[in-house]
DNA sequence: CTTTTTGCAAATCGTTTGCATGGAC
DNA sequence: GTCCATGCAAACGATTTGCAAAAAG
């Protein structure tokens, strides 16, 4: 793998975010510093950079692929009203994995566990 | 709401199944007994039955819309090799809301929690 | 007769890909 | 000089939507 400038922007700037950008996210942020960056390029690069285990994949259910520069097993919220991806802050269940793997015909290799409800923010607002 | 023969139908289609189809496994049953029915029909009454209720989508990270007839909370297993998924045979963990509300600072309505790996098919194989 | 639902096709959205050019080594 | 990475635009797959016609009440 060659260097490039722009993933090393990318990688830099997941580093700096507690939160959970999306590629388009990324893509508005880069153009600051990169004006030609195209989209391709921010996706094939946060692809790049979660195949060599730098960032991590994370889905919790609103359709859209956001990324997390935290690789170590933990748990996040979503917020359903204003989209916000959270990492919650509680211990990991490592054990479960075994747990479940006594009642399941197969190999569990990873467990995903993602909360939903409101936010700091929007329950003030409701 | 008025009666429709294709959203009955889907209905008891969903019921029928214990694995979780997606909206385009759903259309090619359907046209075996409905062979002019759209993919669009298909997608607006499993929101439809999504919305009032009698289904659950399922999101087990693979992108695609998976719908279940049971609307219970229990847990899903994803084969990330043949893509099946598969309802977890273990209790739900009820306490789990609260015990995360404790460490965070908004509202927690519901968890989902999904294991991956290799199914007992795909795990004999390899 | 009014309102909901359908089938069809076009549109949308997030993401991926092919290809010619430019940068890394 | 050889490859890998980029920018751009086109392609893609899943899902949604607008609309006129058909079915339900």
């Amino acid at each position: 793998m060659k260097f490039s400038r722009q993933r090393e922007a990318i990688k830099e700037f997941m580093m700096t975010r507690k939160d959970h950008p999306t590629a388009d996210t990324v893509y508005t942020h880069m153009r600051e510093e990169f004006p030609n960056i195209s989209l391709g390029t921010v996706y094939r690069n946060l692809q790049l950079l979660t195949d060599i285990g730098e960032l991590q994949k994370v889905r919790v259910g609103d359709g859209l692929d956001h990324f997390d520069a935290d690789t170590s097993l933990h748990y996040h919220f979503y917020c359903r009203q204003c989209g916000a991806v959270i990492d919650m802050d509680m211990d990991s269940i490592t054990e479960i994995n075994d747990i479940a793997s006594k009642t399941f015909d197969g190999y569990i290799e990873s467990h995903s566990l993602t909360f939903s409800g409101l936010c700091g923010r929007c329950v003030i607002r409701s």
